[in-house]
DNA sequence: TTGAAAGCGCTAACAG
DNA sequence: CTGTTAGCGCTTTCAA
């Protein structure tokens, strides 16, 4: 690989002038232009990391989600890449896979690799962030709440909660049962809070204790507590999702059980992106991802670009997608 | 952040002691426990990039990948980053969006980030890999073929294509239709092949070329085959979906027409993950892709070690997964 | 506008 | 086993 010397040399100039001509200082035309030939002659490209070296900084910015394999993660992956690629940066993806270690490592990575900044959808509400953010570097928190004070994205998760179960209510479903993510997490509950206070407003006479199911936010979380509610004495008519991944689990046993949508009402927090069902047969309230990622990817360039003001939450709305088909 | 000179000072020796404590070459008991304290106490952490820049080396793997929307290579993500983080690596994940500009980009950066090495599925077969591989790095192909003599691992892939086809021949299905990836594309090309010869095996009275389609590898290219194919004089009575993607969006065309599977018989090539059918009703052959992903980071990683055996090939088998209804 | 020179923090000869 | 020293390739004062 040839150097800035090596292009010096060949140009007749300094070191420091071809430097210049990368960065956009001031240089003559005709020096820019003699600099620009033998570059290209060599092959040249500048090596990033003496540059990262010297500047103690790098165009690249860390994205820590907790789980690579969940469609709506990955959609705001995409949000992110976009704002950030489009802005010069390269964006690091990492899996915390749920783990607070895994995440602390990440992190420490992103401190040790000279990153600009990090997006980062919390593992838990204990997730550490002291670290990083006492390099003075910007971290910008999505989906999730921490205990920072620094920038968020995340989802109207309450309103997101009552409009499914409003939608559930409005197809003439009463006994609607919610599963909901692990209750340590900000999100799940308050997406609970949201179909509690629904519910209670729109059947007033249904119990709702027993119809709340924690599970994980997988697939396999849903298919647990799904069968859990089918065995219930008195079955709900219809089910709430907390999230897209636990919407399939609950819909796969459903199905497996005879009881395909509408039959059992089901609403999903998110959207099911490869869902083969009938567009019409669930309720779906749709969580901007995409939009969460650009969100967040904007505010965090604000700031690497030395933005100082106070730190903000923007909270994004949900859209209903409202199943066409009526219980039966 | 604190460096190797503080924490020399502070434990009393020399630099270059402290940078052999962290590198693991032979030091004294007495003086790696003093190193470890000051470093403790200092809260020190090496810095990446000047070793970087000093070693000509970092402890990244680029991994570039078509579509990171796709749950076949977010699985396959996950195989390599297991490997790689097992191993002490860090995975970049990059997003080609299947364009050869983007790939380039993404190739360009690899190199001067001092990446060790890249694992990459080529948009096409024209992605020219000339660059990197110039710089002596090790590149891994993943699920596609290149014209270059390196390392890849693939899916047996005309394999895939006759088992799809066997099974619904084997359920009593005859019109076999196929919707397969892009015509420039290896794997598209091999699984329309083990079709073809599974078609003309089985059902030899089938003309297979009006049958065929070719689409792009995502939802709406299944979408849009479908149709196509529906609205043919003569409809096939099943058809083979080329990836997971495509056979999301031909089962949704079949469910809004009311032809449900297995009412039209539907095998797969890939999983599909989130599928709400029941698992009875699609024929699906398993592509093993994390363990793809497991493989090509396996090799990666001994190329970096040095490894110089001549380029190999690994071809993964499909698994079949039988829908255990049969045409009714 | 341009060049000389001093490092960014680390590792790897080379001596001792 | 340990210290000294010379860079890796780049940016950035400071002078000219």
């Amino acid at each position: 690989m040839a150097t800035i010397y090596d292009v010096a040399r060949l140009a007749q100039v300094s070191p420091a002038t071809v430097s210049r001509v990368f960065n956009g200082t001031s240089v003559s035309a005709e020096k820019v232009a003699a600099v620009r030939r033998a570059a290209e002659q060599l092959r040249f490209t500048p090596n990033r990391t003496a540059r990262n070296l010297r500047t103690q900084s790098s165009e690249v910015i860390g994205l820590v989600i907790p789980d690579i394999e969940n469609p709506y993660f990955t959609e705001m992956a995409r949000g992110v890449e976009d704002v950030a690629s489009g802005a010069g940066y390269s964006v690091v993806l990492c899996n915390s896979d749920s783990q607070p270690e895994k995440e602390a490592t990440y992190l420490q990575i992103a401190v040790s690799e000279h990153m600009s900044g990090v997006i980062i959808a919390p593992a838990s509400e204990r997730t550490r962030l002291d670290g990083i953010l006492d390099t003075g570097r910007p971290v910008v928190a999505v989906d999730r709440h921490t205990v920072y004070d620094i920038d968020g994205v995340v989802m109207a998760n309450r309103e997101a909660g009552a409009s499914a179960t409003e939608g559930l209510l409005e197809a003439g479903y009463r006994r609607i049962a919610y599963i909901g993510g692990p209750e340590g997490i900000d999100t799940a509950a308050e997406r609970a809070a949201g179909w509690r206070a629904a519910l209670a407003a729109g059947a007033p006479d249904i119990a709702s204790d027993e119809l709340l199911r924690f599970a994980n936010f997988r697939v396999d979380g849903g298919r647990a507590a799904m069968e859990e509610l089918l065995a219930l004495p008195e079955r709900p008519d219809a089910v709430v999702a907390g999230n897209n991944l636990i919407g399939v689990g609950a819909i796969q046993v459903l199905t497996e059980h005879g009881l395909t949508p509408p039959e059992v009402g089901v609403a999903v927090i998110g959207s099911l992106p490869f869902t083969t069902l009938s567009p019409t047969a669930v309720t779906v309230v749709r969580l901007p991802a995409r939009e969460m990622g650009v969100s967040a990817a904007r505010m965090l360039l604000e700031r690497i670009g030395g933005d100082s003001r106070p730190s903000r939450t923007v909270v994004l709305p949900s859209e209903v997608l409202p199943a066409s088909a009526v219980r039966s």
